[in-house]
DNA sequence: CTGTATCCAGCCGGATACTG
DNA sequence: CAGTATCCGGCTGGATACAG
């Protein structure tokens, strides 16, 4: 884990610097549903950018949150997971997802959520 | 709350729209604090602009996250609180405070921290 | 399919000056 | 003190083309 220039030593904004923006967690939350390929991240409604996910997931490796495993035939092709650090995003996401679920209309929750309880 | 344009119905998209940048939760955390005065929150470590913060409270007050009150003498004076809808954001500040301190070398929450427990 | 690279418009935000 | 306005460099991210 990086502390390199940082604002404060406040967690919450050093978390922030770190995952603050409309991206990141959208790609952890695809990880935590269970995702694991490029193409598969790039399905998602939202639709991300493919520069932009693959500039994400280097910076989410680089932050030990993801672990790419590279596929033995194609050298290309590899699959993405949580490391356990990652994993432990999983609070800050629900926590996320209920207060959208309470406070902004219309929000829904994918049938298949592993988030919901 | 608003719901116009948004990438998907997912609760953790749209509120990643709202509230996700690096600096909107910070000011939110300052009024959980019980900061009030735009001083009071120009003043925090993060040191953030003051027309950032203007931009801020302004953006936060639409989404009846804060209300202002405006003082009676001085017109331009006025104070900040997190209406309940705004305080309900408590526990995502609390699930990022607790990954932060728990994964990010050297941070440290301020000794008065109301989110403590 | 899995990525990477590039172009580029627009937004973000720091610095600063200014008004009441 | 409380806030607004402006300047402007740099980053964000969408579109797209491209390579293995």
């Amino acid at each position: 884990m990086p502390s390199g220039s940082r604002r404060s030593d406040c967690p919450v904004s050093c978390t922030l610097e770190l995952l603050g923006d409309r991206w990141t967690l959208l790609v952890v939350r695809d990880l935590l549903l269970g995702k694991q390929r490029f193409g598969e991240l790039l399905e998602s409604p939202e639709a991300i950018a493919s520069n932009i996910l693959t500039e994400r997931l280097r910076r989410l490796e680089e932050l030990e949150l993801v672990e790419r495993t590279p596929s033995e035939t194609h050298g290309t092709r590899g699959t993405y997971r949580l490391t356990s650090r990652g994993k432990s995003l999983g609070p800050v996401i629900k926590a996320i997802k209920i207060w959208g679920l309470a406070n902004i209309p219309d929000t829904a929750t994918a049938a298949a959520d592993v988030l919901r309880k």
